[in-house]
DNA sequence: TTACGTGCAAACTTTTTGCTCATGT
DNA sequence: ACATGAGCAAAAAGTTTGCACGTAA
């Protein structure tokens, strides 16, 4: 089975607008954690007529329907970025923004066990790790 | 030595207006994770005359000087609290919003190995989890 | 005394929404 | 054809700021 968001958006029987249709080919395409706005430029740049409004309104239903998550890295901008990835977290550097992913399978294993332990169902977490390159 | 907000506003040398020192016994006195507004207005019950931009100032300032955490837990709204208290990570009820506080010895040794194998100095660290109470 | 803080209102930023027209199925 | 989506502009919601006055040190 595909796994990509387009074939995501179908199988939750989500109308296929053109729009849709870049806004999705960002997301794809995005290796980064654009904001809002950021996806916006990116999306008019493929087609001219997308509004912001219409950026908002998708990645909030996409996010409604599990197909994309949402990021609040502590800067006022909420990100978005595919929910059906392997999971992974962020180390953000704080000195330039820049937003590193990596898994730690003892960390994936750890917050169930947290989650138990304090009478939880989980349905999600957050790790990031804040810090500045070290001089090496 | 005192680790009361209120002593590291003196240590750093922060004029302590009445509006602050009200707005300092909110944030000692709280126990939950209380956004701004909500802030101002606990502070406003103690003394009518706050108003919110000084409390957005003040939280504001604290967090520069290293007094008070930023908290963003995904809903638009900063919250805040003590920078000084021995670190613990969230578990954010879902269907609630309650935040439940918890702390788990591997996961503050984990987070120093990560950061450590990806080249970073280490300089904070958020985890939360999210999740419903399970029934019983 | 005076540098710094406060209140108020206006401005700014990010996100949402009402309305009318357009479009996917 | 018709339910749904898009564009635009206005409105919300959260946060910051300029200015005149007030106050801690």
């Amino acid at each position: 089975m595909s796994n990509t968001i387009l074939s995501r958006c179908e199988a939750k029987g989500l109308r296929l607008t053109e729009q849709r249709r870049v806004i999705v080919s960002v997301l794809e395409e995005a290796e980064d954690h654009p904001d809002v706005e950021e996806l916006h430029r990116r999306a008019a740049a493929k087609d001219q007529g997308i509004s912001l409004a219409t950026v908002y309104r998708t990645v909030k239903l996409f996010e409604e329907r599990g197909i994309l998550e949402k990021l609040a890295f502590g800067d006022g901008r909420a990100r978005y970025e595919a929910a059906d990835r392997a999971h992974h977290d962020h180390l953000i550097d704080i000195e330039t923004g820049a937003v590193i992913e990596f898994v730690d399978p003892e960390i994936e294993a750890l917050q169930k066990q947290i989650a138990d332990r304090l009478g939880y169902d989980l349905k999600g977490h957050r790790f990031e790790l804040y810090g500045v390159r070290k001089k090496p």
